[in-house]
Order: structure tokens, then C-alpha cells, then sequence
DNA sequence: CCGTTCTGCGCAATCGGTTGCAATCGGAGG
DNA sequence: CCTCCGATTGCAACCGATTGCGCAGAACGG
């Protein structure tokens, strides 16, 4: 027994494959590729050899010659909000259960790092590339990379082409307007008229939701104008100041960008004695878990953020394997009613 | 003007680049490198002409001539939890500034799964591969990716080789002892005596927290054994009998493996009509945002999750770069008193 | 017994860069 | 004028798989 159990052993090819199964390079290929036209005796022995000899393929060999590589690229603004992880981890496993690796960026919402991430992922080669509410432009995106490869999973925002409605092909969207309606609409039910939408800075401030709250208090007759703040910038930032502008006059009830936003406020509030949900109600946006065990547990619009990465993936699958972008979707959110919004009343006479 | 600009135009390569810099491909490959043998007029008229064509270098030709990839592989549990989202975000981030791209797969605690990244990461010849808190044993994961191109991330685990104290080439740690023991300081000075652990069901239970908070007491002289409980495997499933049965013989302060869980109890002690702290004192670890805008907020053990990924990145990168794996790190953790402990009692005339 | 058709497999080109080695050129030295 | 040398650049092999095409041998029909 010589030296050989712990040399650096030489990395496994192809070409060992074969003569250990006596066939040609390419009779392995084509078997490990269950070829029809190898018999099926030499496909096994070949697929014993692989075995047995725990032969690797090499990607880049393969990816050079067939022009594919595999792998699929995500690009998204921070993999550290709950949200994106969500999507992250949802885009992950279901391309990986198609058989393909992710090559993951985090933009931080910055023109040059998303431009870089998009470089990053040309030069890999990536089947396709998923990008999350991005800070470049649709068009540019579409500049850069292969449009037929590029689906775009894009919550809450106008410059889309075509938004809402009719499902654009390769976008994945929320229906987030009708989720801020019904936000909204329980907050009127529950008497609430003073009602104000707080803004996230990381926005751009012409948020549909924003819009869509507006739209509704107008809809529904009431005539108190819709105040507006806006968060700073980062949402872990000292909330002070915010807050402290919030109480001075506080409106009866925040709807909130998200809940992220929502639960920061909830926590300056109540560093400044202000009650939820008696002395205001709040309301946020996501879903996210720990929405569901703040105290008080937050009112709020869940949006199906595994469901989103998910099908961004295999939508994108899709466009490789078929060649055509398949048609994107808009999702559909859901009111989750909790302890931080006031409980119906129960059945005033009313009128 | 012929049809030209909306074709579906090839692909640049080198060769197009050195042409029209009217050289060899050759000559554009090494003077692309910066290669000093070409004269400095030279590169620069190639570099220009790689500009003006928007030349994009294809990685799987290059990697497959210099066997490197310049991405590297990052493993961990679960994309969606805040502090695996953290390190992944540095880890991200510093990889980038390296000129590296990350493929990332979540494990999920799943031994095939797992097998299968390590698989995805060698056929895709990942430089390098960044392991957090494997289910697959250390020696499995050695055996299966070059150790020397090998980190890990190990916050709380026994089966490491020479854990603590001497750095371990390649794995980077927290130092949860510490942690621990400073939290368990707390509880008593605030005189807490009666103590539980709870552990998280989806960890061994020989956690090193365990272990350390019994010793902690035992040291301080407390005679009332520490009771153990455990959470069933998913941290957010319903809470209700975990909280039960604690609520039933309620301790005086309960250490919790990690903050999700800590909240996670709070949230399902509330519900039991438990008062924190007034009831029971509450201790997390990792320090996650959230644990920071809690109600009350969290006292916890504080982990540098982004500096634990950015130096995961630094070290593989090393190692790839110098061909030796750097020394490893234990990190130190930091305890933050919030709200759900007592407070320090005002100086009560002790001995 | 011979020509045809399959069946099963191997040869060699190819993907797009990188790099060892040789070639070329101008100028210095003899 | 010839040789030598260093500075530049080009030729061609190479990385490891996939695949078009052709070939050998078996099976089959007449």
C-alpha cells in the first residue's frame, strides 16, 4: 500500500471516469447524461465508475462549452431586513431544487454596487438574474442584462411599465394597494378619522401605498387631510425626533411603509408615554414574524414574501429553459388584524 | 446603416478586444493583467478598446485555464433568521470588496441538504467554502472540502476540535462563555436565585450556554439546581405549552439559548398574564435589532454577527490568496441590560 | 453470401480565455 | 558589419467537458 490516502490527490476528471469504465470521454459524458443512444449496460458502468471514483464535474468546463452555467443571480437591497431574507431564502431553495446555484449580491441601494453586482453576474455567466426593488432604473436594468433573463420582484413602486392589472411578463409584484385599502378600512371602522401615513426615507416618497391611503380616505368621504411623515433614512436609527413630531399632535391612527418602521415607532412612542393602540393606532406593512409577538402585536398587511422569492425563481427557470419570459404575477396581500389598531365597536347604533 | 443595434449582437470576447487594438489575444489577455512585459501604450490602447466594446470577460473560460473561480461559498442554516442574515451580509459585502462573488445555500439543518451544497460548491470550484454551525460533523465537512479552503463559523458547539481559548486555524467563534457567565452575573446581582435555562430544540442540547450557566451558579454558591427547558424545534411555532409549563413553577429569570426565543416566550408569557420582569427576568443572546425595541426590550448577550461574517470572508480570502488558513478568532460578545431584567437593587446593605 | 440498417461508440473540434516559449526588432557592443 | 541582449509581442498548447459526425460490427433481408 503506497503513499495515496493523503497526497493532495489530483482532482477527478471525466477522462478517469472513462477508462476506469473502458469507454471513451465521450461515451462517459454522454452516459452520466443518460444518453439513449449508450446502451444501458455502459451507461451503468459508467455511472459505477463516477461512483466509486466520487468524480466532481467541472462547471466551468461544462459551462465554456454548453453556454450555461446554472446559476442564477439575486440581487437585493440587504440581506439583513426580514423581508429580504425571506425572499432570499425562498429563492434559494427553490432554485436549488431545480438544480441551480445562487450567486446572491446585496445592493445597499447603491447605483454603483448594484451596477457592479450586475457586472459580477455577466461575467459569471448566470442563466438569469432576479432583482428586488432595485434603486436603477427598469430600463437600465433591461440595458444591462438580457432582458428574456431578468425578472424584477418589484413591491410598491411606479416607474414600472404597465403596474397593476394586466401582469407584465417577468414581474413579480404584490397587490399592495388593495392591501393599504383594507388597512385603511379597518382603521375607519374602528372609528379612527385623524389618520396619517408614515413614510420610509429608504423610499422613494411616491409609494403607491401612500397614494393608496389617500385615495381611500378620499373614497370614503372623509375630509380630514391625510398627514404624511417621513422616516429617516435608516430604520434603526435614533426614532426621536420622528416620534416626538408624531405625538405633538397625534392623529389616531400611522400607517406605516412597513413594519419594520411600525415597530421602531411603536417603541419611541412609547419612550414618550404614548399609548397603542388607545391613545393611537398603528398599523404596518410585511408580515414580518416578529410583527406577530411585539406588544402590542402589530396590526398589518402580510405579504407572501417566501411566496414572491419562490416564484421569482422558478419563473426565471422558466425563461431559461423555455427561452420566453413567462407572464408575471401580482400577489395578493392580507390584512392580519392584531392588538395595535382598536377592536371593532361592538355594533353602536349606528345611523 | 444596416441592421446592427437590435440584433441579438454576439457576445464580446478578447479577441474582438485585440483587434480592434490591433494586437494579439495574447497581448490583450496580459494586458488586461497589467502585465509589466507590455508597454505601457500598448495596454492602453487595449483597455480602452475593451471599454469601447464593453468587453466582459467570460469567468468559466478563465477559470477553466486558471483554476480559480474568485467565488467563493457560504453555508449556513437558514437565510431567514436575523443574525445568519447578518454574517451572510457582511460575509456578502466584504467578499465584494475582494473582487469575489458568494454562492450561498441554506442548509437547513438538513444533513442531505448540506451534502448537497458542499457538492454544488465543488462542481462549481468555489475558491472557498464558509461553513456556519453545520449539522455535518467537522471531520465529515474536512473530508469533503479542502480544509485548507475551509472556514467556520461556530458560535456554542462542543464538537470542535480544541474549542476556546487557542485559536483553531479556520474557525471563528464567539466567545458564549463569557456571554453567558456575565449574564448570569447580572440575574444574581439582581437578585435573581432560582434560574432556568431553555434551550432551543433546534440546537444539541450540550450546548456550551447550558453548560456554562450551571456553572456560573454553581460557582457563585447557588444551591437551587437550574432547571432546563427545551422549545420545541421551530422558534416560531405555537408557544403555548413551552410557556405552560414554565408559568406553572414560574423561576425568577429564565437565560434563553437566542433572542427569537426569548421574545418568542415573552410574547407567550404575556399571553399567561406574566409580568417581565416583574415576574420573571429575561435574558436573550445575539442581540438582534429586534431585541432592542422589544416591550419590554430585551437584556441580551450581543454577537458581532456582521464582523463574524466579514472576517469569515477576510480569512477564506487569505487562505485562497497565501494557500495557509489563517488563525482563527474567538470574538468577544458583549451583555446589554435592557428591561427584562430587574434592575440593580439601590444599594440594599449587603453582608 | 452480400448489401443495408441499426446500434453503440470514439475522434476530434470547440467553448474563451491564459501562459510557456519562441520570434522579432532596435540598439548597444565588439 | 555581425552578434548579443533586452524589450515586446505572437503562436499554439492547454484547461475539462460536450457534441457533430463517422465508423465498426451486428442484425437482417433477399
Amino acid at each position: 500500500m503506497a503513499v495515496n490516502s493523503d497526497r493532495p490527490r489530483r482532482r477527478i476528471l471525466l477522462k478517469d471516469v472513462a477508462q476506469r469504465a473502458n469507454v471513451s470521454g465521450s461515451t462517459a459524458s454522454r452516459a452520466l447524461a443518460d444518453d439513449q443512444r449508450i446502451s444501458i449496460g455502459t451507461r451503468e458502468a459508467v455511472k459505477l465508475a463516477a461512483a466509486e471514483l466520487h468524480y466532481v464535474p467541472n462547471a466551468a468546463a461544462r459551462s465554456l462549452r454548453v453556454r450555461r452555467t446554472r446559476t442564477l443571480g439575486l440581487l437585493l437591497p440587504d440581506l439583513r431586513d426580514p423581508v429580504h431574507g425571506q425572499v432570499a431564502s425562498a429563492f434559494e431553495q427553490e432554485a436549488r431544487q431545480q438544480g441551480y446555484g445562487v450567486m446572491v449580491v446585496a445592493g445597499e441601494r447603491d447605483l454603483a454596487r448594484e451596477r457592479l453586482a450586475l457586472r459580477i453576474f455577466a461575467e459569471h455567466g448566470t442563466d438569469g438574474v432576479a432583482i428586488v426593488s432595485s434603486v436603477l432604473s427598469p430600463k437600465e436594468l433591461r440595458e444591462r442584462v438580457d432582458p428574456d433573463r431578468l425578472v424584477l420582484v418589484w413591491p410598491d413602486h411606479r416607474s414600472l411599465p404597465r403596474r397593476n392589472g394586466a401582469p407584465v411578463p417577468g414581474v413579480i409584484q404584490t397587490d399592495d394597494a388593495s392591501g393599504v385599502r383594507a388597512a385603511v378600512d379597518h382603521l375607519l371602522d374602528t372609528g379612527c378619522r385623524r389618520i396619517a401615513y408614515v413614510e420610509s426615507g429608504v423610499r422613494a416618497s411616491n409609494s403607491i401605498r401612500a397614494a393608496t391611503v389617500a385615495a381611500t380616505l378620499r373614497d370614503r368621504g372623509i375630509r380630514e387631510p391625510m398627514r404624511t411623515f417621513v422616516a429617516s433614512l435608516d430604520a434603526w436609527r435614533a426614532p426621536g425626533d420622528l416620534a416626538a413630531e408624531i405625538a405633538a399632535d397625534l392623529p389616531e391612527a400611522l400607517v406605516c411603509y412597513d413594519d419594520q418602521l411600525a415597530l421602531w415607532l411603536m417603541d419611541a412612542l412609547r419612550n414618550l408615554g404614548v399609548r397603542v393602540p388607545d391613545d393611537v393606532g398603528i398599523v404596518g406593512f410585511d408580515g414580518i414574524p416578529f410583527a406577530g409577538i411585539s406588544n402590542p402585536r402589530l396590526t398589518t398587511v402580510a405579504v407572501p414574501s417566501s411566496e414572491m422569492g419562490r416564484v421569482a425563481a422558478s419563473t426565471l427557470i422558466h425563461a431559461v429553459h423555455d427561452g420566453a419570459l413567462p407572464d408575471g404575477v401580482v400577489l395578493p396581500v392580507e390584512i392580519v388584524v392584531r392588538e395595535s389598531t382598536r377592536s371593532l365597536p361592538a355594533s353602536s347604533g349606528q345611523g
